[in-house]
Parts: structure tokens; C-alpha cells; sequence
DNA sequence: GCCAACGTTGGC
DNA sequence: GCCAACGTTGGC
């Protein structure tokens, strides 16, 4: 059991856009990076992701979906009018994964950057990482129940 | 909207 | 295989 982090813009995307979906599930299509892709190669059935919202205001961690499908072809490389298009992809090539996630959890309260930058039992992030923009990357189980934690917890009173 | 950080592309 | 130019991500 595996714990991940995925980012999604909620512009084009969100957390709530996840909980109307059918079965609250939807294929995690459009990765493009290669770092990224092989991440969601190595999803197992049953791991867990923190659902991250970039380019938000504020970015923050929203909540928790679940691996309901391991990785399968991402369809939508191959499609010339999509906006994922990348014509090195085929169905003979499919160069790009995607798996399925649904929704778990959406927490009470959103997680932003900023208050996760103040938590010392998070300090190795990737996510917090200066420059940091893999889109799928894994968060350890410390991390994963820390966020848990904090999410259902009113806010620490900043210094 | 700016721009730093990073990934990819392509000339050589 | 190097690396400059370019494109993208994503915080701010």
C-alpha cells in the first residue's frame, strides 16, 4: 500500500467536479511527463492520493481519492483534436498512462501551501520542494497521516 | 501577469 | 552527447 499526491488545476478539474462524477470516478488522463507517468505506472489498486489543487487560490490539498483501476493506455494522446494530443502517441504506441481514481474524502477543510510550509513533520515534501512541479508523486505514510491529521483539525495559529 | 525552475527539442 | 533555445508548470 502505496501513499501519492496528484495535482489537478481545478479550473479544469477539481475536487468537487471528482465527487459529481459517475461513481465519483474519473481516468487521470493527460500526463505528460515522463517522471510523472512512471509514477502512475506504479499505482496499485487500493493506494491512496492526496487530490492537490495548483494554480488555486490558494493551492491547497483538498482531499483524498483512491487507485480503483491501475494503469492503462491514456487514450486521449492519440486524439489530434484533443487537448492532450501528442502526436508521438498511437494505439500501437500509446506512450501515455492513465489509471482511475475515486473519491474517498473531500476534507472539511482545504490544506493551502502556506500552512503546510509551517508544518516541521513535512518539511521533506516533495510538493513543499523549491521548483518542485511533478504533477504524481509519492508522499510517505508519515506525511499522508500528518495531512490527515491536520485536515480535520482547526488551523494552527500562525506565528 | 511575471518569472523561476524545470523538461524537451534539435542543431551541431 | 552537449547545450542553447524554447515551452510549460505553478507559486506568487
Amino acid at each position: 500500500m502505496q501513499y501519492w499526491l496528484i495535482k489537478s488545476e481545478p479550473d479544469a478539474f477539481s475536487i468537487h467536479d471528482l465527487a459529481k462524477a459517475k461513481k465519483k470516478t474519473t481516468h487521470w488522463e493527460g500526463v505528460r511527463n515522463y517522471q510523472a507517468r512512471n509514477f502512475l505506472r506504479a499505482m496499485k489498486k487500493g493506494d491512496l492520493a492526496l487530490f492537490y489543487h495548483s494554480n488555486a487560490e490558494p493551492s491547497a490539498v483538498a482531499g483524498i481519492a483512491e487507485v480503483v483501476r491501475e494503469a492503462y493506455p491514456d487514450t486521449s494522446a492519440w486524439d489530434p483534436r484533443g487537448e492532450y494530443h501528442d502526436p508521438k502517441a498511437s494505439p500501437e504506441n500509446p506512450v501515455w498512462s492513465m489509471v482511475d481514481v475515486k473519491l474517498i474524502e473531500i476534507f472539511p477543510r482545504e490544506l493551502p501551501l502556506d500552512e503546510l510550509r509551517g508544518v516541521k513533520a513535512l518539511a521533506g515534501m516533495e510538493l513543499l520542494r523549491r521548483g518542485s512541479r511533478l504533477s504524481v508523486h509519492p508522499v510517505t505514510s508519515a506525511e499522508f497521516r500528518t495531512i490527515q491529521s491536520l485536515a480535520s483539525k482547526r488551523p494552527a495559529a500562525r506565528p
